[in-house]
RNA sequence: CGGGGCAUAGCGCAGCUUGGUAGCGCGUCUGCUUUGGGAGCAGAAGGUCGCAGGUUCGAAUCCUGCUGCCCCGACCA
């Protein structure tokens, strides 16, 4: 491609609503555009790099035998409400009607059209098991859409659904779109981890998440040190603690701590360490009265793992202050469980803690010496924190650290959660109605787009992965315009390279050296050959890969920078 | 949806407190010079100051309402 023809628009200046790098980078390099909150049109340059991610990810559906479809993004509300979902998804679901007031949503997600599509001509178990999948354009209506492409509104994704006559083969399905997966982000060339994940709200037993590792992103991931364990934070187990209590070492003391209202100012009033604190947290039971959760000062509620306990209400909602007060006598900061009529849960942790400071249900005061069973009676324990570093590893092997990461897959074990309630049968064997097992199986197209920048920048710009670069290599041509031996020169390299199956970008913009050298690594082109005059009195060529401090000179042919490239004859 | 902030030329910003000629940098266009790391000189174009009301002789500036966007919290590829 010649430079001249890209309507490449790129800026030296950093907008000022992008918080994050790699939607800076999008926007100074002109990859992308935004109409929108949420909502960003692809620039050509942008289109070649999500072209390239998407012929990978065909490439790799294809090789495990996945049938591309293409549904529509516009559903019609009947489908969503056999499903149960038209209420259960509330305003995520962009919602609309038609002249003659039919309900449609823009589609976020395609369980129901899939399945649709699939009852209507399926009726045998010899059709099973078929795997469908489609690169479309998804719309969820996001409370708050950062971050560019990383949170948008409007996002491209590649959504595959599978259909099997048995939990077996939905198994065995499940671990071949895993390991597709794997080969996507392999071939991409991004550093990432599969972790265990909380099913969430589409349902279902198993499911697991793809992360590219990254400091920005917005999940954090507890992975053991011993490689065997990795999970989402939010799904992530803690272990009972063994051992025994230490005997109370004093008397309950209630203590003035005027003003002190949070674990960390406790701590610097009373000088003692958070571990040695417990802090108490009301929400609500499904029976709608109160609920107190306890946890270790320096830990923190899990609310996944407190919504799933019995006698939590589901979602997780928090008790307001006017409740608190009715069942405590004291606000938020000074509460404990001492002499509390509640229900109360402890986290594990606290087991065998003994000689705990607690609230003491008096605005500005605490217990000190708290101990279970003397102070309260022995609470129910159970699992309510997040893990922590250092935590033992729930599989027993090894210490967990925690990674951020930003979630750009995520593979389900369905069930039959849409096949049962859309009145999908197919005849087995016998000639037994059977309701199909399926599968999901999400990518988030647009997302590992921005996810391979936050991951691969310098302080010039984007420094591509070679697979999804939008160019393999770049020209750059110096004094073009006064020597007909550099423009010449930059011509056949041009044309032999693309020849060669060499995705060259030639920068014919008659631009100075300065902006052509900006612009390259603004843009991320992994390899550079610039072309001088100098250069070809000796019959050399510079080249310099995206990531190397200095140049070299090459020999003035397309086989030199192929082998520069690391592309030696025939690639 | 709750809390905070912003809205002035394509982009980044100043001007607003104390009302009176709309400005700077980058970019864009023209000409000349320049050409190995975002050039120099000269000239030019480009703004109903987010929208609607109000106060005033006069509003970018003060007041009211609205809209849009960004940031911090609960969702997800």
């Amino acid at each position: 491609m010649r430079l001249s023809a890209l309507a490449l628009s790129t800026t030296k200046e950093t907008p000022a609503d992008a918080e994050i790098v790699s939607h800076q980078l999008m926007l100074r390099a002109g990859m992308i555009r935004r109409l929108g909150a949420g909502l960003y049109t692809w620039a050509p340059l942008g289109m070649r790099v999500l072209r390239r991610v998407e012929a990978i990810i065909r490439e790799e559906m294809d090789n495990i035998g996945a049938l591309e479809v293409l549904m529509p993004a516009i559903q019609p509300a009947e489908l969503w409400r056999e499903s149960g979902r038209w209420e259960a998804m509330g305003p995520l679901m962009l919602r609309m009607t038609d002249r003659g007031e039919r309900e449609y949503c823009f589609g976020p997600t395609h369980e129901e059209v899939i399945t649709d599509f699939v009852r209507r001509d399926f009726r045998s178990y010899k059709q099973l098991p078929v795997n469908f999948y489609q690169i479309q354009t998804k719309f969820r209506d996001e409370i708050r859409p950062r971050f560019g492409l990383m949170r948008a509104r409007e996002f491209i994704m590649k959504d595959a659904y599978s259909f099997h006559i048995d939990e077996a083969d939905l198994n065995r399905e499940y671990h071949k779109v895993r390991s597709a997966y794997v080969r996507i982000l392999d071939r991409i060339g991004l550093d990432y981890r599969v972790v265990a994940a909380d099913s969430g709200d589409i349902g279902g037993a198993r499911s697991e998440e793809f992360h590219v590792l990254a400091g920005s992103g917005e999940d954090a991931l507890a992975v053991s040190t011993s490689g065997h364990y990795a999970a989402n934070v939010e799904a992530a187990g803690t272990i009972a603690p063994t051992g025994k209590r230490a005997a109370p070492g004093g008397e309950l003391k209630k203590i003035a701590t005027p003003g002190v209202a949070t674990i960390a100012g406790l701590c610097e009033f009373l000088s003692v360490d958070a571990t040695q604190t417990a802090k108490s947290i009301v929400v609500m039971g499904d029976d709608g009265l109160p609920v107190l959760l306890v946890l270790r000062g320096d830990h923190k509620l899990n609310e996944i793992k407190a919504e799933n306990l019995d006698g939590i209400a589901a979602p997780l909602t928090m008790a307001d202050e006017a409740t608190i007060r009715e069942h405590f006598g004291a606000g938020p900061g000074s509460l404990g469980p001492v002499n509390v009529n509640i229900p109360v849960i402890a986290d594990h942790a606290l087991t065998h803690a003994s000689d705990l400071v607690v609230g003491a249900n008096y605005d500005g005061s605490h217990f000190t010496h708290f101990n279970w069973g003397r102070d309260h009676p022995e609470p129910r324990f159970a699992d309510l924190r997040d893990v922590v570093a250092g935590d033992a590893s729930p599989d027993g092997q090894g210490t967990l650290e925690i990674l951020r990461g930003i979630e750009v897959g995520h593979v389900f074990q369905l069930g039959d959660k849409y096949s049962a309630s859309m009145n999908l049968t197919v005849l087995d064997e016998s000639g037994a109605n059977v309701t199909p097992q399926m599968g999901c199986y999400g990518f988030g197209v647009s997302r590992v787009v921005a996810a391979a920048i936050e991951q691969a920048h310098d302080d010039a710009g984007i420094c591509w992965p070679e697979a999804i670069a939008p160019f393999d290599l770049v020209i750059i041509p110096i004094k073009a315009d006064k020597s007909e031996r550099v423009r010449a020169a930059c011509e056949q390299l041009y044309a032999e390279a693309r020849t060669a199956g060499i995705d060259a970008a030639y920068d014919d913009r008659g631009l100075r050296p300065g902006p052509m050298f900006a612009d390259a690594e603004l843009i991320g082109i992994p390899h550079r050959i610039v072309v001088s005059e100098r250069g070809l009195d000796a019959g050399k060529l510079e080249y310099k890969g995206r990531r190397d401090s200095e140049s070299r000179q090459v020999e003035n042919s397309l086989a030199a920078i192929a082998e520069a490239m690391g592309r030696p004859e025939g690639q």
